[in-house]
DNA sequence: TAACGCCCACAACTTAGGTTATTTGAGCGC
DNA sequence: GCGCTCAAATAACCTAAGTTGTGGGCGTTA
């Protein structure tokens, strides 16, 4: 492997950090990195607010290094499904490594960076390298832990207990890439697309929101979000932050 | 290798074969089922309507080879939340290879039979062979697709909705390993479990499906599901069986 | 400065689904 | 035979959330 080759490979490394930071919270080696590194990903920047573009499209494998995205399907008659927020790290939609199709929509809250990996080119390093396939794997269980634990919350849970689980759950995952303070952090959604994402309408999530202010949970406003108190905003929702198997990253 | 164990891992393979049907639904090739098959599973009976067993117990690998079996999660105060309904073929608990532990229960409807394969063997041999390895992937990666579909249907469907969804994908699944008529199936469920499966009460459950037999979609009694008009039902839930990636099963 | 859009707030009314309770019938032990 | 439990049906009532509509603040463009 030339100099060049190596120092290439280190840059890569280095871009890819907030990724690397998930991989490592999975409980993967360092080596996976570097191994994924090396398939020189294409990253391309994307602006805020940008709809209509296939989660992972001629079946790439695509990661968000920076910025808010979503995942989602339109609906009939004007409605939309958003079936997950995708954030620093995150794979943008695991499924289409396998299966060479995505059949999701990705769409950007803010200016979004994305690292693209050719899908032939990365089907065949999982091929060559045990740990790379174990990365995917973890990564796909990972998500199906939080997919489950959603499933839960829209079968059982009011409206304020899935709000409540939301915030609890953004926090764990943004504290994991260092993008979340003690007491709170920056939310680009509209009230719309949290009603998107909660399966509820935007009225009912503004009511959700003025009674979780009543009760002196939570502060929102400019797209930033204060909890008053996590305590209860943990109870309420009944969160507990094993599922989402980041215990191995650091405090 | 011995004629023994030739012998006993044929014998293997045609035990697991509703699993079998299931890898290949999934597109992967036959060798697959015999690498798995050489770690020579215990073979398990569960009697009928048992609970409070965990899905991967010592964090083995389970799948269940025949009967009707489900995932799930008891919630406070004495209500349930019903994961999945897991049919022969199924694993009862994928995440746990990964993980080492397992955070649902299994409960069964029927009596069943479960091939129990050692956590840590089945592990190793996940590091030796990159076949394995991708079955465990795509394994995981099908649940995902499924679990994502019925996020959908629990954030934005109507309870008739839900339940025609339900019978139309259990339809598709059942027919995968040769457990559906062509105007439907036993369906071994009380109202109680639909209930806590479509995250519904029981009364709310009977409600719709008194509904759904005046609309002349559905016939239910004595376990035995009947479908009058397969094409009415799956509009009313909107399915589109691709989601399931068994489209590579046989017709 | 007006006009348009988006986001948020909030009021009035409707409805899907939850809650509680009673009834019937099938199976099962004794 | 009697009494038990469990599944299903169904009635009366209640509430969380959906629906429709209005108004206000604010940033953008004309």
């Amino acid at each position: 492997m030339s100099v060049q080759r190596e120092y290439a490979s280190n840059m890569s490394v280095s871009m890819l950090s907030p990724f690397g930071a998930r991989l490592c919270a999975l409980g993967l080696p360092p080596e996976t990195l570097e191994e994924i590194a090396a398939c020189d990903p294409l990253l391309e920047e994307v602006p805020a607010r940008s709809e209509r573009r296939s989660a992972a499209p001629a079946g790439s494998f695509d990661v968000l290094l920076r910025g808010w995205a979503f995942r989602y399907r339109d609906l009939r008659e004007g409605s939309r499904h958003i079936a997950g927020l995708v954030l620093p790290g995150d794979p943008c939609d695991i499924d289409a490594v396998e299966f060479g199709r995505s059949n999701v929509q990705l769409g950007t809250l803010t200016r979004c960076l994305v690292a693209s990996f050719d899908g032939d080119a990365f089907r065949d390093l999982c091929d060559r390298s045990a740990l790379v396939r174990q990365a995917v794997t973890r990564l796909s269980m990972a998500e199906n832990a939080m997919l489950r634990e959603w499933n839960l919350c829209l079968a059982h849970r009011s409206a304020s207990q899935r709000m409540a689980h939301l915030f609890c759950e953004l926090h764990v995952r943004l504290a994991a890439v260092d993008a979340a303070d003690r007491d709170g952090y920056e939310l680009p959604l509209t009230q719309v697309h949290l009603a998107e994402l909660l399966g509820l309408t935007a009225v009912h999530v503004n009511r959700t929101l003025q009674a979780m202010r009543a009760e002196q949970l939570i502060e929102l406003s400019d797209q930033q979000l204060t909890v008053r108190d996590w305590d209860a905003l943990a109870a309420l929702a009944e969160f507990r932050a094993d599922y989402l198997e980041m215990e191995r990253a650091a405090a």
